[in-house]
DNA sequence: ACACGATCCTGACTGC
DNA sequence: TGCAGTCAGGATCGTG
């Protein structure tokens, strides 16, 4: 579900919701994630402990006490934080239950995630976590994005579509934005990223910022399981304009949108209004 | 260094 | 209704 839109919505909704409430205990259902959880130390970053700052970095939700210990979450593919109270009947895929109080007040922050690609981890300081270490540039808090990308991209052949999905060099931008992206900016998301002219990355650059804003600013997109921390959907699927729309007609040019897997991952592009650019 | 495919796992959906 | 096959928003790892 979640790329960065979905992340920050729910790192807002989280900073209104638990900031200041104290962690009084952890609970485990499963711990066998894409890596095993390592539950003694889990606890010891919280427990007894007020929660102070929520963050993100790239799709990674980071949860820290006053002194930056804490803990460092990533939602994979399904994954998902939702609050609830400490009553309400757990899902079937609620994995850890942070158990959350606020004076005699109670609640209950559950880690669900279906398909366990997500991650959780300790957080000792924020800037060492080796899961942060290799990330790439904030796309949009990014000043020079356009000239950076276009540095990046030189003498690279990789499709310009893997390179924006690359977090080594971009944080954030997933499938859905990335075909999104180079839509809006008129750029077929097979051209090699180091064909690209600096304009292309100029044009491109304002295509991501502007959709990512108006996306956070929608609540995220609701395509299949997106939920927001209480558990509503987000609504920016109403306003794609290629993804999942395979065969109707291209916003722009009326051309019926295509699709095609470009590095194994659905690809949703106007073959009427984005072209590949020529290698020589 | 780079490009690419396989892989982790469950659920939803499609077609027979 | 049941069952097999396909697909899914991410990131890492190994191979060439």
């Amino acid at each position: 579900m979640p790329e960065l839109p979905e992340v920050e919505c729910l790192v807002r909704g989280l900073r209104q919701q638990v900031v200041g409430w104290h962690t009084q205990r952890v609970e485990f259902r499963r711990t066998d994630l894409r890596e095993p959880l390592a539950t003694a130390a889990i606890r010891a970053a919280l427990c007894g402990h007020r929660l102070e700052t929520i963050a993100r970095r790239g799709k990674y939700l980071l949860l820290s006490r006053r002194d930056g210990q804490g803990v460092i979450a990533h939602l994979g593919m399904t994954g998902n934080l939702i609050l609830s109270a400490q009553s309400e009947p757990l899902s079937k895929h609620t994995h850890v239950i942070f158990h959350l109080t606020r004076g005699r007040q109670q609640r209950a922050l559950q880690f669900i995630d279906p398909r366990r690609f997500g991650r959780l981890a300790p957080l000792v300081a924020q800037t060492q976590h080796p899961w942060l270490q290799a990330l790439g540039v904030e796309p949009l808090s990014h000043s020079g994005l356009a000239r950076y990308l276009w540095q990046a991209s030189r003498g690279r052949r990789v499709a310009i579509k893997n390179f924006l999905m690359n977090a080594n060099i971009v944080v954030g931008i997933g499938n859905i934005y990335a075909s999104e992206s180079l839509h809006a900016a008129c750029l077929h998301p097979c051209t090699a990223a180091g064909q690209l002219a600096y304009r292309d990355y100029q044009r491109l650059t304002r295509a991501i910022k502007k959709i990512l804003r108006q996306a956070i600013a929608a609540g995220g997109t609701s395509w299949r399981d997106y939920r927001d921390v209480s558990g509503k959907p987000g609504y920016f699927a109403l306003k794609l304009a290629v993804y999942g729309k395979q065969d109707q007609p291209c916003p722009r040019c009326q051309t019926p949108l295509s699709a095609s897997k470009i590095g194994g991952r659905s690809t949703f592009f106007c073959s009427g209004c984005t072209k590949i650019l020529p290698s020589h």
